[in-house]
DNA sequence: TTAAACTAATACTAAAATGGTGTCAGAATG
DNA sequence: CATTCTGACACCATTTTAGTATTAGTTTAA
């Protein structure tokens, strides 16, 4: 069982790298040189955080991406949702229609307490804190 | 994102029904049937949870099975490592080597946290605080 | 003005995890 | 001895995750 899928570990560790780096483009290949992160696996992760205007891109030579908002407004649970989805914990929340005796359902009321903490946790840590 | 595979959430609904039951054996149809479990899937389930130690089975005619402990004494952490395997975050904490800057990760330390967390929540609560 | 170094977009494949089924054997009971 | 169970697996389908590749288009610099 896995909190944080590679995908989302990779974004994490580029935009670290990209907060070293200041305004300069930087290509996603030195990342992924860098970082040690399959090229076009990498292309394909930053495409999905330009597209969340996390980072912003700029095409051809001495192109590449350079961080577009500040590390300290990007929250964890924002990079795990974008990369792994909602936090779904069990289908019983999900589809209600599975579970005969949902409205007593302890497992729900505990599962759910678990998800806000969660949320505290990973959730809204910033990128800054992370680098 | 699921933190909860349905494996799990069948094991506990099926730990709930024995938990009503006393003593006597129930079969693995009847619980699928009450709880309305795919059967064979959950006769697999079952034969975790037996070599696990928390239900006991009696072979033949009128066997089943029923609960071996104190439901009190069994905790979510345990069904879930169980049936989704031990909680790992991410790979950084486990493959060390893949992490080129581990010993800083800062990510590592938050996870670590949240991981702390997620055993406090629904890793201890007790299966009899469910039913 | 063209080659090189990039991103955009997306299709594709491989591997693993998850959910679910089926079967054959053997034990208990009535 | 037929029936109702568990034991032990092998098998399959679907979904998710990880990773690759390809074609097109943009920018720059020689």
């Amino acid at each position: 069982m896995k909190l944080i899928t590679k995908q989302t570990d990779y974004a994490v560790r580029a935009l670290g790298y990209l907060s070293g780096r200041g305004d300069t483009f930087i290509s996603s290949g030195e990342i992924a040189r860098a970082e040690n992160i399959p090229a076009s696996f990498l292309r394909r992760i930053m495409q999905v955080l330009i597209k969340a205007g996390i980072v912003a891109a700029r095409e051809g030579k001495n192109g590449g991406v350079r961080l577009a908002v500040n590390p300290a407004t990007v929250r964890m649970i924002q990079l795990i949702e974008l990369f792994q989805g909602k936090i779904e914990l069990s289908d019983c929340m999900v589809r209600k229609d599975i579970c005969p005796n949902r409205r007593t359902c302890a497992l729900r009321t505990k599962i759910q307490q678990a998800e806000r903490r969660l949320f505290q946790d990973i959730g809204k840590t910033r990128l800054s804190e992370l680098i």
